[in-house]
DNA sequence: TTTAAATAATTAATGCATAAACAATTAACA
DNA sequence: TGTTAATTGTTTATGCATTAATTATTTAAA
């Protein structure tokens, strides 16, 4: 939580209420990402491990391919593999070889797997809800409408520097 | 910006307005990143080597010692060996060995940096404006008000967690 | 049917973060 | 003075992300 007085040190020469929002917004998200760190840390388990588990949690019993967990994480393969090799050290996923296309493997998730992650959502939604007591309904509520407004913005500013410049 | 869609799809579990506040926060900042990870990717600098560079540039003539450097990041001092060796790979940076004592090197931004750093803050001034464009200076500085007051709330439940639970 | 191309996962190299162990140097003090 | 402490920076091992190269297998084509 001391980071947050020396960031602002260091964004120092930014001015203007533009990048003012901009720096604000970054100390908030790190501010959050803190706080979930420290719930999440007797969990021996990180934010990428976790959205793993819920996406096998949610899947079938013969889970999925670890490219298709790679399309719906949108992270590259190489991660995937990383990512499972330490859920199965901890003994939350395994990897079972599919006996028809031999290239393929399913990640599924164990029984200790499935308790951990219900007892992990049952957790996050009580500190979500313990943080966001600090602000009052409408404030959230308010929040959340600027966010949108300006992810839309942000989307929009993206699909048009996509556009090539036509020039003829 | 594809992987937001997603994003959404994977807290699907999550419900509840608090939960939902979170969740559009981590994707306002994703998007925001990725935003600036697209600016800023012509310029093979990323956001802490940025960072440090900003603070040398703001250091007098004779740099800053290393371990100075991770005080003001709060990051730890191997970090900091790293981020200084790929800066110093590029030219902006170069180490330079205290004679008084033999224990502490300087890191000394060098001309090519100064202008690189003046370079990218005038475009990140730039960038932000572009960005913060899309809310209008009321909204601008109403979520700057929501997220103070979700800062300061944030600060004080970490205190409060820090307090060791005296019992006699 | 043999060869070429596509697909699935892993490995290797790199960037950026951490903690822990280490070497070198300086400071403290008995 | 000589031994112990503290400090400064680097190295090593690990986690999590990327891209590029590699292996194994299946599919398509010639």
């Amino acid at each position: 939580m001391e980071r947050l007085k020396r960031m602002a040190e260091s964004y120092a020469w930014v001015e203007g209420i533009a990048s003012r929002t901009i720096i604000e917004f970054k100390k908030t998200h790190e501010m959050l990402e803190e706080v979930f760190e420290n719930y999440f840390q007797e969990y021996d388990i990180s934010d990428s491990k976790f959205n793993l588990l819920v996406i096998l949690y949610n899947s079938s019993e013969k889970g999925l391919m670890l490219s298709e967990i790679g399309d719906r994480m949108l992270v590259t393969k190489a991660n995937i593999t990383g990512l499972i090799d330490r859920l199965e050290k901890q003994g939350l996923v395994k990897r079972i070889r599919d006996d028809t296309d031999r290239r393929k493997i399913q990640a599924v998730i164990t029984k200790k797997g499935i308790s951990f992650t219900e007892e992990v959502m049952r957790k996050y939604k009580e500190w979500s809800g313990d943080i966001m007591n600090i602000l009052n309904d409408d404030e959230k509520s308010r929040l959340i409408n600027i966010m949108s407004k300006l992810q839309k913005g942000l989307v929009q500013m993206e699909a048009e520097r996509r556009i090539p410049h036509v020039t003829a």
